[in-house]
DNA sequence: ATGCCCAGAATATGATCAAATTATACCAAG
DNA sequence: CTTGGTATAATTTGATCATATTCTGGGCAT
């Protein structure tokens, strides 16, 4: 019997490959998340795997994964779609991530260490750079990084998992908003959490983190209404 | 070119059969919402293809779906099995109904009329014979569209989509837990609930709700440490 | 107890069938 | 004769299946 810990379940363990199923869910993924693909754009099986140089099954299973998530949608007839999110689905989405992102960072700054905060502002770092350097993708992206390492900390899996869906399903609307507003004028309020974990004050956190979503979200429905 | 309305969409069309692997999905679904299946309890592909009299690539996907919405879980090496909830999970979950049904609540109070109040008095009708019978499947599905139906009447789909993905996760817990206690123990708040929509009192109804699912919960976590 | 081997299950591919969208051709009306 | 619309054909794409391949886990021998 196999009694040491198996490296499978290592994410990070570079010997032992996922699954071609798993691979091709994490760059589409990756591909929503960080606004490679237009709300509203057309998802076709067969053009994925020829895109992603994979073959048909695990495109599918990706797939489904994927509108399960909320990430993609049926389009009534057998046809995939990303999603054109409507006023009102916004407006679930905000209760949704002010309700769901601060309890996570209330239970996170309850266990970060210096370690973990120190780790945080690096992040932050890059997304500053990636802001003033006008890359979308890296913006997108460390911004995702800030909030996933954030809410990892709080030791609350099924909450994590929850919220990763709910950002699926306004990723590719976030693109929209790099690209009508420019990064420059794309304020956050990380600084304000990063203080308020420094300091040892949980609630402050939280707040400042219900702010962040706040102000994030307004654009996106600025965004979908002048439209 | 057709412009009339496509029949397709509609999920209440009699005539149009959805593909396998949505059926698939619908019925495992159920088995796992209405207490078919254990924690714990292992689910093979083959297996799930002669018991539903399915084809392979249609189970696959319908795992994949489950899976995405927590409903089932890899178990490492490439086993799929029916979760095992801790009590941090528990925690999570009493966390997650609170805050989104309770919401839904709200919304659904504000827009339901005299029509659909009668709707939901009906159906818990059901559930209470279902009580006195002590029939468990029957409690178990008539409590999930007393809800479900709620739920359906506050018209914002993405809540009740992520609320529908939290419930399979703690389907098979529900089962356990009226195996434990017996159907005649399962006192629930739905008369509180109904009785503050037919007055009109949105917040008091969401305060019912809340109420029954921290008694349910907490039936749940009972569970789980006597365990 | 350790390591090899085999059975069985899961993963992945390509082929085949069915459905839908697009393109084309035909007919009727202006 | 042109234009608009409809019916039909062709192509594209999705759904499903049968099959080959890979991997895991347990049994057996050393």
């Amino acid at each position: 019997m196999n009694l040491i810990a198996k490296p499978d379940s290592d994410p990070a363990n570079p010997g032992v490959k996922p699954p071609a199923h798993e691979q091709v869910y994490r760059k589409l993924r990756e591909q929503i998340l960080f606004g490679e693909m237009a709300p509203g754009q057309a998802v076709t099986i067969q053009g994925l795997t020829q895109a992603l140089n994979a073959g048909m099954t695990p495109v599918r299973e990706a797939i489904r994964r994927l509108t399960s998530d909320g990430a993609l949608v049926f389009q009534g007839n057998r046809r995939v779609s990303v999603p054109q999110l409507t006023t009102s689905d916004v407006e679930q989405l905000v209760y949704l991530r002010k309700t769901m992102e601060s309890e996570l960072t209330l239970r996170a700054a309850k266990r970060m260490g210096k370690t973990e905060i120190t780790h945080l502002d690096q992040l932050d770092h890059r997304l500053d750079r990636a802001i003033s350097a006008g890359d979308v993708v890296g913006y997108l992206t460390n911004n995702y990084l800030f909030h996933a390492y954030l809410y990892e900390q709080a030791q609350a899996p099924v909450l994590a998992d929850l919220v990763n869906r709910v950002w699926l399903r306004f990723g590719p609307s976030l693109r929209v908003v790099c690209g009508r507003f420019g990064t420059q004028n794309l304020a956050d309020h990380h600084k304000e959490v990063l203080e308020a974990l420094q300091s040892g004050n949980p609630d402050a956190a939280a707040l400042a983190i219900v702010r962040d979503v706040e102000q994030g979200m307004q654009q996106v429905k600025t965004v979908l209404t002048a439209d």
